[in-house]
DNA sequence: CCCCCCCC
């Protein structure tokens, strides 16, 4: 075991122990902890405990330092995020890089004789290795790339309590960041960061390692290895809190995340309609999903209302008697009056190929511009207003969410889509796909 | 000795 006595004027640095004292108990003259997690229960085969870990920073660089047990009775409380601290004797391990953002291929455990005592001395160890990213430019970087950010707070949401994909509970909430290139992007605290965040009198923020996702376009995301400061004592900071409240808070900013995430998230499955025939969807038993960006190139205008029965939620075609009534099967009624409403028949066309659908009521309404009403009775009175309501809306592209399902009339099978949702083409998401789309292939 | 990084 290596013991070094030091000099208080010595600058030895992580760096340097790293080199000289590879997997020997080691000391580090002084250090910043940068982050501090929460105390974490653990249990699995090997056994069950408690455990906490911290950052620190030196002029050399960065590395993490964990606690185990006794090490967090006895040196959790201590610690505290921004302080200085003189730590020895701790041991050195090749860090498993899968669970580190730091610069270090190495981290370092406390054990039973490992010392921590603060520092007052501290004017030399640097706060923090922050490399700011502005807004603007997360735009151009690499979906899940971890960087740093500051902003203004402009916005912050309340907390919430969601589910993961493994029914863990937790907290979360949003932040809405704004810097002086103007534009805005959300980021997300979790847990604890999340209910504790107080974003009175928009602060200014900045995460140091946070995760850059491409929800909603581009948004942030805090790790367990971010560290989040309310109004850290930088320049930074002060720079953006005069930018701010001089002009940034009239900015009109624009937001890198999408505030309507339905249409631009992940969640969508999205095909080109020769997707949709060479992988066969829709062939299984139940229905399947996908959306597209594609062109209306045809409807069939002739049979796209159909005479509906009039009551609240039946919509069954209706058939004229002898005695001038509309009768519904359904309802077993007779009724003076009915309802028009739309099965539509569109071909839809991308760059690749192109596929016939059904719309119903809501997604013809939208494709059309009319209701089924108005155009049923346009039909009656202006034929040519009528034909002009088709011309008008052929040839428009929109994104179609679909659902595909394998249909049998007569033992022929076949598949059948039909249109669930029509919404507006944002051209913006779309090409960040398109690049998204890219990057991907070119792997 | 942990290693969870989440949700829309």
């Amino acid at each position: 075991m290596a013991c070094f006595r030091l000099h208080r004027n010595t600058v030895l640095s992580l760096i340097f122990f790293i080199h000289v004292l590879h997997h020997q108990k080691i000391i580090i003259r002084v250090a910043r902890v940068t982050n501090k997690s929460n105390v974490r229960q653990w249990s699995n085969s090997r056994g069950e405990g408690k455990l906490f870990s911290f950052e620190v920073v030196d002029e050399s660089g960065e590395i993490k330092i964990t606690a185990f047990n006794n090490e967090v009775d006895k040196f959790f409380s201590l610690l505290e995020q921004g302080k200085v601290y003189y730590i020895s004797k701790a041991t050195l391990k090749v860090a498993n890089k899968q669970y580190s953002t730091l610069k270090n291929d190495y981290e370092m455990t406390l054990h039973a004789h490992s010392s921590i005592v603060p520092c007052e001395d501290n004017q030399s160890i640097p706060t923090m290795n922050c490399n700011f990213v502005q807004i603007e430019e997360l735009e151009n970087r690499d979906k899940d790339a971890v960087i740093d950010v500051i902003g203004i707070c402009k916005k912050a949401e309340d907390v919430s309590r969601i589910t993961t994909r493994n029914s863990r509970e937790v907290s979360k909430r949003a932040l809405h960041l704004i810097d002086s290139s103007g534009k805005e992007v959300t980021a997300t605290l979790w847990g604890e960061e999340a209910e504790k965040f107080d974003g009175s009198g928009q602060p200014v923020v900045a995460i140091k390692g946070a995760r850059l996702s491409d929800f909603g376009g581009r948004s942030l995301s805090a790790l367990f290895s971010s560290t989040i400061m309310v109004n850290p004592d930088i320049p930074e900071a002060f720079r953006l809190r005069a930018w701010y409240d001089r002009e940034g808070y009239a900015v009109n900013s624009q937001s890198l995340t999408e505030r309507k995430s339905t249409n631009s998230g992940s969640r969508m499955n999205w095909k080109t309609l020769s997707d949709v025939k060479n992988e066969n969807m829709g062939h299984e038993e139940k229905a399947e999903y996908f959306s597209c960006l594609a062109t209306v190139v045809y409807m069939r205008k002739e049979n796209c209302l159909y005479q509906a029965c009039p009551s609240a939620d039946c919509n069954k075609k209706v058939l004229i008697q002898h005695n001038g009534l509309y009768r519904c099967e359904k309802c077993n009624r007779e009724f003076s009056e009915f309802k028009y409403r739309f099965l539509l028949s569109a071909n839809l066309a991308d760059f690749g190929d192109n596929q016939w659908v059904t719309c119903f009521q809501e997604t013809a309404e939208v494709l059309l511009g009319h209701s089924a009403q108005t155009l049923g009775q346009l039909r009656e009175t202006d034929e040519a207003a009528f034909d002009e309501v088709f011309q008008k809306a052929n040839f428009r592209t929109h994104i179609f969410k679909n659902r595909v399902k394998l249909e049998t009339y007569n033992d022929e099978s076949r598949v059948k889509v039909t249109v669930m949702e029509v919404l507006p083409v944002d051209h913006r998401e779309y090409s960040r796909r398109l690049l998204s789309n890219i990057r991907r292939l070119a792997f």
